[in-house]
DNA sequence: GCGACAG
DNA sequence: ATCTTGTCGC
C-alpha cells in the first residue's frame, strides 16, 4: 500500500476552500455524534453514529458501519482513514441528525481540514469537531474549572476552543467542522454536555464504539 | 537538525 | 486507536 501522502494533503488545501464557517438557520431536532473504532488489530474500521434527540439529549438511533481499513494512521491526514466507513453509517441512519459532533479535529487543522469539515462537506451538514486531545493551534493555559474555557488560535487566526468540560478532567478541542462559525461551535457543545467530559452525542458514539457495558445495555432500546 | 504529531 | 482489572487520587 503505496500512499501518496502529498497529494492529500493537496486535496485538504483545495477542499478546506470550500468549508463554510457561517451558521446557518440551525434549529436542529436530532443532533449526531460520531466515533471510529477498529477491530482486528486495525483491519477493520467500526464507525459509529449515534443520534439524540434535541435539547433532551435522549439516544434515538445509532448505527454501525464496518468496512476494509482503507489507510494507517498519519497526523493530519485521519480524516481519508475515517470517513469512508462514517459515510456508511450515514447512508445506513433512518433519521438523519441536522448537525453532528464529530471525534477528531474541525479547522484546528495544519491544513484547516480536520476529519468534522472533510465529513461534513462529503455530507453537507453542519458539523463540529470535538477532539480529546491537541494537533494543531495555541492557547493559554486552562483553569482547573468546569466551563473554563481559552481560544484555540493560529497567529491572529481563531481556530475554535479548549474547554475545560469537567473538573480534574483534560479539556476538550473544539473546532468547527462545516456550516458552523467558531463562536456556535463551541455553544452547541457546551448545550450537549451533561455532566461527562464528553458532550452526549459524542459519548453514545464513543461508548457503542467501543462495547462499553453502558452502551451495551442501551443497545436495543433505540428504533 | 529537532520536536510535535487528531485517532 | 487497541491489548485490559484493579487501583490510586480528588
Amino acid at each position: 500500500m503505496t500512499i501518496d501522502t502529498h497529494l492529500l494533503r493537496q486535496q485538504q488545501i483545495e477542499n478546506a476552500q470550500r468549508v463554510v464557517l457561517r451558521d446557518e438557520d440551525l434549529q436542529p431536532t436530532l443532533i449526531g455524534g460520531a466515533d471510529v473504532g477498529f477491530e482486528q488489530q486495525g483491519a477493520i474500521t467500526r464507525a459509529v453514529i449515534a443520534v439524540l434527540s434535541w435539547p433532551d439529549l435522549q439516544l434515538v438511533e445509532y448505527q454501525i458501519a464496518r468496512i476494509p481499513t482503507q489507510l494507517p494512521y498519519i497526523p493530519g491526514l485521519l480524516s481519508f482513514r475515517e470517513v469512508p466507513g462514517l459515510v456508511a453509517a450515514w447512508e445506513q441512519l433512518n433519521h438523519k441528525p441536522e448537525l453532528v459532533l464529530v471525534d477528531g479535529q474541525g479547522i484546528a487543522h495544519p491544513r484547516r481540514f480536520g476529519v468534522a469539515c472533510h465529513f461534513g462537506l462529503q455530507v453537507d451538514i453542519p458539523t463540529i469537531g470535538v477532539a480529546k486531545s491537541r494537533l494543531y493551534g495555541d492557547y493559554k493555559l486552562v483553569d482547573e474549572e468546569k466551563d473554563s474555557v481559552q481560544p484555540l488560535t493560529h497567529g491572529e487566526e481563531p481556530l475554535g476552543w479548549v474547554l475545560r468540560s469537567k473538573k480534574r478532567c483534560n479539556p476538550l478541542f473544539i473546532s468547527p467542522g462545516h456550516k458552523v462559525s467558531v463562536d456556535s461551535s463551541l455553544k452547541w457543545v457546551e448545550g450537549c454536555l451533561k455532566g461527562y467530559r464528553l458532550p452526549e452525542p459524542t459519548r453514545f458514539a464513543d461508548g457503542i464504539a467501543s462495547n462499553r457495558a453502558f452502551f451495551e445495555r442501551m443497545k436495543g432500546k433505540s428504533s
